[in-house]
DNA sequence: AGATTTATGTCAATATAGTTGACGTAAATA
DNA sequence: TATTTACGTCAACTATATTGACATAAATCT
């Protein structure tokens, strides 16, 4: 492929190879990408049907679970949601017994949202599948790139939310939400 | 953290430090990939709002730009909807003069679709922006974990979907769909 | 103490993206 | 000729989100 005599092919398509991503390996990326997200969500979407829940469902017990006492304010930040929105799923977890509110101690307008034991099973039931899926694929990559995978999703964050998503990651931590 | 004298749990704690992924990690990688997609089709929805489009259009005239020709059922196929929800949002980038539909060649009863010039156009700004993404992760990682980023992705895969998605990724280049 | 802000709830209307089910039509195929 | 295939379409429905307006109780400011 490469012509000889031409110095600056040569060294074009010699950079190519050694490091640089290309405008085709991108568009894969972004199709793999799409790809992998529509597997990934798809494992919970069918036990959750078995439920009668629905994917905002799972994300709104998944963060209570992994970070109770939550306020309404803090989920609304995570979802990226309106309080509309997230009202209508919230009252069917609560009635359902899923989720428990209690008004905050220090401010009694907040109201902390607790998973209920029911609750807790289920987001623990989603998460195992799931984080099954992510143990299956890491015990499959070769160990140098598996620290790889992590540190190529959380760049792929935008670079303003990522201070967020690391407190979130260690408050969820420090509390032990669901491990 | 490592108790003097017991081997036991030396092995284990060296056996986590080196490889294995725990399930707290798997958690976080769960919640990485979810922020991850978010902010990754972001970038997308908010260009999509000026022409008046949603996701599902972004969807279909990605595919359409990526493999000109392909036919309703193809399409079906990668997408996982129904006929019916497909045939809302492409009826709407057929008269907005963004996609095209011409009659199969070889078996008349098919629709192969193309897009048109500004389909082309906007499926390339909206790739542009996503590959972007892509390309500037790629690049402030270390040239090792490339790689891995790609082989990650595609064994998120269900893997009776890996053969689909290699082929789909393999007929797409060679049709040099949008490069 | 009274005024204001904050945290949250709620009603109503609307949009987008998807579903199931039923029926129609033209072209390919057995 | 009969059947299957590829696609279109009408209708009713669900899930998830939006905007806008208004209500309430608790905290906070002056």
């Amino acid at each position: 492929m490469v012509e000889p005599g031409s110095a600056a092919a040569w060294r074009r398509a010699a950079a190519e190879a050694a490091a640089a991503t290309s405008d085709e390996d991108a568009l894969e990326l972004v199709e793999l990408f799409f790809f992998a997200y529509r597997d990934f969500v798809g494992d919970a979407d069918r036990l959750l049907g078995k439920y009668g829940f629905g994917r905002a469902h799972h994300r709104v017990l998944h963060f209570v679970n992994r970070r109770p006492g939550l306020t309404i304010a803090a989920l609304l930040d995570i979802l990226r949601i309106t309080k509309q929105s997230l009202n209508r799923v919230l009252k069917q977890l609560l009635d359902a017994d899923f989720v428990e509110a209690r008004p905050g101690v220090v401010d009694r307008r907040q109201r902390l949202l607790y998973p209920t034991p029911q609750g807790a099973k289920l987001a623990r039931d989603l998460a195992a599948l799931q984080s099954a899926r992510f143990l299956k694929v890491m015990d499959g990559l070769p160990p140098a790139a598996r620290g790889a995978a992590s540190e190529f999703l959380f760049a792929m964050i935008d670079s303003d939310e990522r201070e967020r998503v690391r407190a979130h990651l260690a408050c969820a931590k420090a509390a032990g939400g669901a491990p």
